[in-house]
DNA sequence: TAGTAAAAAGCAACATAGTTGCAAAATCTT
DNA sequence: AAGATTTTGCAACTATGTTGCTTTTTACTA
């Protein structure tokens, strides 16, 4: 496991616990997103429903992970990347869904397009989703 | 009414049944998106929840309304552009959602930009979905 | 325009997602 | 180690979406 578990809860002032630790442990070893429905199967079986939601809306709040919007209506969660601080985070990268292996990745390092808006329009935030065949599937 | 519900529902080889012209009335009727619920509350009452699922995903199929994702997990619906036929769709544009009014309006101008996606990604479909404030709130 | 086949609507029941309040258990602090 | 604080798990509830089946409506044809 590249980082620890523990450190990153503490450095985000969370008291350590069990579902917390399989939790982000999940989303340390494996590369693409998990949709809520993953967390609970993966999980090695028991964990109340409750207990993910809340887990899961802690990590977000804190800015350890981040929800990705899909076509197909379930919300995605992938890791921030470190500059990602609570209040302030910075998600400015595509996501990949492979339409055959069905994994979400993000794509760090391709950046949100700038975007000519109408008149009027003013964003604040741009999210960019991208379907198709990725590298493993080829 | 700027077009008829009832030539639409022809031209696309459709039944003419109330729900249908009522739910199509609905996304003529104005300019945003429409959630499942929003038409539930709009459509004047009476309408069985199933009802609407069947008519928008008929909707859907016939390419004359398309799926639009966005963060909050709430698929939202607008009214397809003339030359979306059936099986080919072409819905290159960009959405916008007003953190204000909660509209959701599609930019049928705004062409979804080129990506450079890293090697061995091939992407079939860019979803881009702005977030901000809209003309009418600023 | 009446009769009929096909399609759609409505109903019931079920399945999945997500939320809230509260009591029990675990964690942190000193 | 003990008390205060968090977190967990349970139960109940709401919202959302689906499926099968029966009744009604629509479209077609004679």
């Amino acid at each position: 496991m590249a980082k620890d578990v523990k450190e990153i809860l503490k450095n985000n002032s969370l008291s350590i616990t069990g579902s917390r630790e399989k939790i982000l442990g999940l989303f340390l070893e494996q590369p693409g997103a998990l949709a809520h429905g993953d967390i609970e199967k993966r999980a090695g079986e028991k964990f109340d429903r409750v207990t993910v939601y809340r887990t899961l809306q802690t990590f977000v709040e804190k800015g350890i992970i981040h929800t990705i919007p899909t076509a197909d209506n379930s919300i995605r969660y992938a890791l921030c990347k470190d500059d990602c601080k609570e209040g302030h985070h910075h998600d400015h990268h595509v996501h990949f869904v492979c339409t055959q292996c069905n994994i979400t990745y993000c794509l760090d390092d391709v950046v949100t397009p700038e975007l000519k808006l109408p008149k009027g329009y003013i964003s604040t935030h741009i999210e960019v989703v991208a379907e198709g065949i990725c590298k493993n599937c080829k």
